[in-house]
DNA sequence: CTGAAAGCGCTTACAG
DNA sequence: CTGAAAGCGCTTACAG
């Protein structure tokens, strides 16, 4: 590994002179420039960012903050890879790397060891505090599905509400007027809003919500079945479920078929978030899509517009979504 | 932030002894190591990461190259983000970040730049030559599902060829004579495997293998369904399908089952990987399950073996396989 | 067990 | 447009 140091020598210039042809190009004569590029490839130069960091405060990479260990073990997020490579992938090209942050540290500690330049958030519905000290901490920050803001924090998010509220209208024009909601940990941001846009529906439709109806449960196909049989037990059974999360949807599908009832004919379901499985499960599942690449390119961006200037915080992002129909509802 | 030189101050003592409390704890006297850790909370003091990379050539860090545009954008890993969760995790124990790695640059330079300590490589089937220039430059590695060594490099993969045979006695034992593949793309480490441990147990039992019995695909949903329409035209149409993984087998059955025939009476279908959809699929695809949790930890426990003494490089890891019996066979 | 000092490889005012 | 020099915050032989 050749050092700044050995590259100047060898082009017979200044230490100076070859950080300036790295870091401002502009600032340096075309000629000595190309010199020094060349003779770089030549001789097989990179900086090496430890020195750079330590110099500048600066480190080119951002932590992803993802907490794995809060929920069960097998927890799957509906998808997880495309947030990961359209952030990878976005961030690239601006020359930020993506850190995974440990948490077997205080994330703040981490940032500060390192020199983070910024964080993304993907939220698992904890209130973490390692979480919101960063936060506090001023450090710039985006989070996804979490709407946090603060001096240095925005957050990108689908919008639940509206999408829920898609879900409740299409089953409106199908006719039901008994419409029930599974919904996810009333905890988290998704579930909570969600649930806002399955009332606001139901009240635009002058339908009433029966209290038997709301079955708080936890995003998973087993959780979904057990809410649906709870659903089926009520006095008035719902004629239609909008479960806020796919793998609920799918649990309550199961439970409705073990309880002799036809999809849609006797019960229709709506499910959010359009995972592989909604169009294979018989007889497809209507659901809610998310913008599955918008997550991870908006967060970059916001990113990037924090960390180019300090001056306006990007506005949060709240990403359309759309109803896919199929055969449940 | 306070620096190492504050907190030498701040107890009355060199940087050394600051920087040995840190680093080898032991060979400083009992009471100022505790007084130094004392006063490093109370003031907040975290030492720099990159100034001891910078003095150390060790960064504590290792890179995650995985492979995301060479496949079509939607690709989805059968279970990537166990693969992450125990990585981090079984790294984090040992003070080991993941960084991951953009593809806009070599990733060897990646590895030079930020003096990551090794790096963990996701394969994705694409010989890239930027692997092979890390293998070559004698980077710690450790692959995954790549077969790959080197005086550096070790890997860790499932018993492929060994679940594939279990597949197929499994299908033997129900009687059957004509068993097909559908095998993944053959260039990837986990296909060629697999396919090889199909002939075995064909050979093994001593059942002919008709040419028109194996199909190449792709592992995608799509890839198996077409597949499947092929094996049905052939002229000795197979009685049973080994479709070298769980989405190329779903598309196996659609196909089937749109063909009119009944799984598993007319054709039975056994899958590889045991994603979650196989449970779910009816009427259950029986498939050859991975140890999901086993590729991260093994992974960690190599890469941290080679880091830790480079006289002998930890043996591959072949993680063994289980048959999960369900209704498709 | 501890300290003084050199060195890791950069960046960036400050001069010129 | 370029260079000399200080500084970023650590680690680690070398002495003692």
């Amino acid at each position: 590994m050749a050092t700044i140091r050995e590259l100047a020598r060898y082009c017979d210039v200044s230490v100076a002179t070859v950080s300036r042809v790295f870091n401002s190009p502009e600032i340096v004569s075309p000629e000595t420039r190309q010199r020094i590029f060349d003779a770089a490839t030549e001789i097989g130069y990179l900086p090496n960012e430890s020195a750079r960091t330590l110099a500048t405060k600066k480190s080119n990479m951002v932590g992803l903050v993802w907490d794995t260990d809060h929920r069960r073990p097998g927890w799957r997020h509906p998808f997880l890879q495309e947030i990961l490579v359209t952030l990878k992938t976005a961030l690239s090209a601006h020359g930020l790397h993506l850190l995974m942050l440990s948490q077997r540290e205080p994330y703040l500690q981490a940032v500060r060891r390192h020199n983070l330049d910024g964080v993304v958030i993907i939220d698992n519905g904890s209130q973490d505090p390692a979480v919101l000290a960063l936060v506090d901490a001023e450090i710039p920050a985006v989070a996804l599905d979490l709407r946090r803001t603060g001096p240095t924090c925005t957050y990108v998010t689908s919008d639940n509400a509206g999408g829920a509220a898609l879900a409740v209208r299409h089953l409106v024009e199908r006719g039901h007027r008994r419409i029930a909601s599974i919904t996810g940990p009333l905890r988290t941001a998704p579930a909570a809003e969600r649930l806002d846009g399955f009332r606001a529906a139901l009240a635009e439709a002058r339908l009433p919500i029966d209290a038997d109806h709301v079955v708080e449960s936890d995003f998973y196909l087993d959780g979904g079945h057990t809410a649906m049989l709870r659903l089926l037990a009520a006095r008035q059974r719902p004629t239609a479920v909008f479960a806020a999360g796919d793998e609920m949807a799918i649990g309550a599908m199961r439970a409705a078929r073990e309880a002799g009832l036809r999809i849609p004919e006797d019960v229709a379901i709506v499910g959010f978030d359009d995972i592989e499985l909604a169009a294979l499960v018989p007889p497809g599942l209507t659901t809610v899509a998310q913008d599955r690449a918008g997550f991870g390119t908006a967060a970059a961006r916001a990113l990037v517009a924090m960390l180019q200037s300090t001056e306006e915080l990007p506005a949060p992002t709240v990403l359309p979504t759309t109803l896919i129909v199929r055969g449940s509802s």
